[in-house]
RNA sequence: GGAGAGGUGGCGGAGCGGUUGAACGCGCCGGUUUCGAAAACCGGUAUACCUCGCAAGGGGUAUCGGGGGUUCGAAUCCCCCCCUCUCCGCCA
């Protein structure tokens, strides 16, 4: 959530921010709203007032009379009547009229706190103006030595080089029949070294984000409140993407939402929280399995394990002080992380800057990170893929908009004592299987075995190969 | 699933219709004392929104799980909802 008062003595910002990502919404609509909630709130709160002091001098009197009508009778008591119906008839038309202006608030308030959640962040002045992810400026890319990205696959190895789905196939990693069988389309179960695979590229990520690097691990729920999926900003225009527990149908309390990443969990921890300053920051890891619905992904990379409905990432969330250099800080260090990792595994990949149009509600900056993956993107003249650079990771800088929603503030030294909202970022550190493609993809071998990357063989039981 | 108990400030815990934002204790912060510390003593110690002020700060309203109601007045009474806990059953 964007905060209000800013959004009041500069609406522009957050008109132009909203234009930048492409999103339709009415600030002015907002602000006439947000006015007349006020001018509203500031009447009745002095009708409030009023009451109050009205309270104070006649409710003793009140007091009084009641005690006095026990003992009176006839003329006496009758006129003590007259009195306190006049006592009464002031707080009494107060009261109506601040009942009235609630009504009033009932029209409005809806309206304003559902629109407050749709206003985006606006983006960073530094990130570039664009539509869609076309528009995405790279950055940097590395790839291991020995290996040109300006070159073939074959031309770097002196084979052409097999797909995902054909090594997967070949090693009898996954068995994608049975899973559709059991769980529809984009479903799939890992098999054998696939299982195995994975599990180790996850503990890897996991204990070099927590051994390493010093985060903090986590587990996390995966089944949350709605008030979670608003809170870390996934809701509500992200609704679709994820999947209802519906258990209101069968009489439980509340619905639950299966999580889409470990950060709707990591985040949720401290909502409605004031923490101390020297608590932060808060640098949580988690390995958590997510669920994504996929909507409106129909037919896209409808093959392998590229685009599915569950699978399991470790993420790292910092949440720390309102300080945009610092904030800004941990974006790089957070990416540095992946890049390390990614090195240690000897995949090429690239930073790519999103343009405006494609952060998304919640950032003010992300970056992506994308790997290469020899059996993805347009076919050459033998119907061989010549490869293309896949999103694996992605670095989001939030400043408070999602803390904001979640309440979640700190003070300190820093803030004179007085709450300020927390900043957070995200980054994925590895999702698999998904990552399963350029590790078999890049590492495959003329025969088709697999070299497992050195850093995942403690992992592994020591194995050096598949096949 | 069955049966109970309960939700009050950072925590513990009073209050059960009237200057109660809320006793008391703990914690925390500041001060006195001390060579220093502990102890003791004194003072302070919520959040949100609105408003006045350059600021320090002042004023107002709301908040005792949430919503609604009764009442001149509600943390206190009534209704609905949510949440937590305990016991039994089932169970990874």
């Amino acid at each position: 959530m964007i905060d209000l008062k800013h959004l009041r003595e500069d609406p522009e910002h957050y008109r132009k921010g909203a234009r930048l990502k492409n999103v339709d919404i009415d600030i002015d609509r907002v602000l006439g709203l947000d006015e007349r909630r006020r001018a509203i709130v500031h009447q009745q709160e002095q009708l409030r007032a009023e009451q109050k002091q009205l309270e104070k001098q006649s409710g003793q009197q009140i007091g009084q009379l009641m005690g006095r009508m026990k003992a009176a009778s006839g003329d006496e008591r009758s006129a003590l009547e007259r009195e306190l119906a006049s006592l009464r008839a002031a707080p009494a038309a107060l009261k109506e009229k601040i009942q009235g202006l609630d009504v009033d608030l009932t029209e409005i308030e809806p309206e304003l706190s559902a629109l407050l959640l749709e206003i985006p962040q606006p983006p960073d002045a530094d990130v570039p103006e664009g539509a869609g992810s076309d528009d995405n400026v790279e950055i940097r890319r590395w790839s291991p030595p020995g290996y040109d990205l300006g070159r073939s696959f074959e031309q770097n190895r002196g084979f052409p080089p097999r797909t995902h789905l054909e090594l997967l196939e070949m090693h009898g990693l996954v068995d994608f029949e049975r899973g559709v069988k059991m769980a529809g389309s984009r479903s799939y179960v890992l098999t054998g070294d696939g299982m195995r695979l994975h599990q180790a590229a996850l503990r890897y990520a996991f204990d070099f984000m927590t051994s390493e690097n010093g985060f903090t691990p986590m587990s996390v729920p995966v089944i949350v409140r709605e008030e979670c999926m608003v809170g870390t900003g996934f809701f509500p225009s992200g609704r679709d993407q994820a999947y209802l527990v519906d258990e209101q149908s069968r009489g439980g309390s509340n619905d639950l939402f299966l999580t889409g990443t470990g950060e709707v969990g990591l985040m949720g921890l401290h909502q409605n929280e004031i923490l101390d300053e020297s608590a932060l920051p808060l640098t949580y890891t988690t390995v958590s399995t997510c669920f994504r619905r996929e909507a409106g992904a129909a037919g896209k990379d409808t093959a392998g394990l590229y685009r599915i409905h569950q699978f399991d990432k470790v993420e790292q969330v910092v949440i720390c002080r309102a300080d945009e250099q610092e904030s800004r800080a941990w974006h790089q260090k957070m990416l540095g992380f992946v890049e390390t990792l990614l090195q240690r595994l000897g995949l090429p990949y690239r930073l790519l800057q999103c343009c405006t149009g494609d952060l998304g509600m919640k950032n003010a900056d992300m970056i992506d990170v994308e790997c290469w993956m020899p059996g993805r993107g347009e076919e050459d003249a033998n119907g061989r893929p010549l490869g293309a650079f896949g999103e694996t990771h992605s670095a989001s800088r939030l400043y408070g908009y999602q803390c904001r929603r979640l309440n979640m503030r700190y003070r300190g030294d820093s803030t004179d004592g007085k709450p300020a909202v927390c900043h957070s970022l995200n980054n994925t550190v590895l999702a698999s299987p998904r990552i399963l493609i350029p590790i078999l993809e890049m590492h495959q071998n003329k025969d088709g075995s697999i070299t497992i990357p050195e850093a995942l063989r403690p992992h592994l039981g020591g194995a050096e190969r598949i096949g």
